[in-house]
DNA sequence: GGTGCCCTCACATCATTATGCTACAGCGCC
DNA sequence: GGCGCTGTAGCATAATGATGTGAGGGCACC
């Protein structure tokens, strides 16, 4: 799981701001700061050099600005994560950082407890943000898309055993299910086991690919 | 700002935890739950009739889903706030919740202060949802312009990763992959661990479920 | 009133999966 | 030559899933 700590790389023009993160971070166990530069000029080699598994990056700098630098780290590093710092929910910038790709979005006045969750959620696969700024990326998400149909038959499946499958198909294990549905594990065992000789598969697995792929869910 | 209480209600079909729900809504200040139903059926009356503020609406549900049930609420009300609650991030329904206006994304397992939390922070304009599932946000979210990679689209999983996801998806077992392709059994163990880290996910449902619904096939 | 299907539950047993640790060879990159 | 990643492999243990057998209550249908 965890073998080194996490490399974190700040890039923030405001020396005060920069030195007060260099210490939060570098006083972190689990965590450790490759880096806290002042412009993003050197991007292109900091990123290979300095090898940051986290970017902490300032949306407003002189020169190269948080945007800029965000593209261009992922479009030579697209595996290291990286988290804008801004000051204020910019309908704009919020915008572009996301179709840029950034990971996360946070104000600076983020209080330090948050700020270093944030880089553990980033590095588990989340994408921090607050609330304010998440209202705002859902307010740019287009809402068009195709509608999706069902309501075909969903071979001779009776209800519960559907919704059964659907759990099943979102990764639900017996024991979830059982509690889920407030009915007993046996329970859980004879549907999956109808759902099995209907679908005439062995497995979970099965019967999930089966799901999707024939859309019963 | 706020003269009245925020009228909450609940769509939740597990009686467990709507009890439970509604026991700490309606507990707090500030706060008066004018519903906990257990579907969705009657939701284009049950609102003009409640007159909610903010709907918690749970994702998974027989009948109407609450997919469907935020929908037909966006589609006449469009002002009254949902809340989508779920067990899983999975990426199909994130995006379903999205393009249908969801105003926040929380998961189940969300501790009971950061619920409360959750629908302050929808009142105030504001979107809860959690860093995992703000990342699956991002990740569906178009990325246009130049710099066309995504190179994560294949998630980082190495070539025999996807190799062996794909036979996961086939529904071959453990046995059958490592007989399949001349391995050990124990190497096989070894890969699917790898691809669980990569996808966050703790079970080959989960993955399997991951993979078909991203495209990683 | 019998027949069939659905939903529920139990017990038992064996097979498979999940997870943690450790290890080593090959390769590409400074 | 060390470092990181991939692919290979083993071992151990706990948890979960697969399968069989049996069974009672409800409901619909003829």
């Amino acid at each position: 799981m965890e073998a080194a700590d996490t490399r974190v790389l700040i890039y923030e023009d405001n020396p005060d701001l920069r030195l007060s993160l260099s210490h939060l971070l570098g006083g972190t166990p689990g965590l450790e700061l490759v880096g806290a530069l002042g412009n993003c000029q050197q991007v292109e080699t900091d990123i290979p050099r300095l090898k940051p598994d986290v970017v902490l990056m300032d949306i407003d700098m002189p020169g190269i600005n948080g945007i800029e630098g965000l593209k261009r780290i992922k479009a030579n590093s697209p595996k290291v994560s990286v988290v804008m710092l801004t000051v204020f929910e910019d309908n704009d910038r919020v915008f572009q950082a996301v179709c840029a790709g950034a990971d996360g979005y946070l104000l600076k006045k983020t209080p330090p407890a948050k700020l270093l969750d944030a880089i553990g959620e980033v590095r588990a696969g989340g994408a921090p943000m607050t609330p304010a700024i998440a209202r705002q990326v859902l307010r740019l998400f287009p809402k068009p898309v195709a509608p999706r149909q069902q309501e075909d038959s969903p071979a001779n499946l009776s209800a519960r055993e559907q919704e059964i499958l659907g759990l099943l198909v979102e990764g639900y294990s017996y024991k979830m299910i059982a509690h889920d549905r407030g009915i007993s594990l046996d329970t859980v065992r004879s549907h999956i086991k109808k759902i099995y000789e209907k679908l005439h598969v062995r497995s979970m697995t099965e019967a999930v690919s089966k799901a999707l792929r024939q859309g019963l869910t």
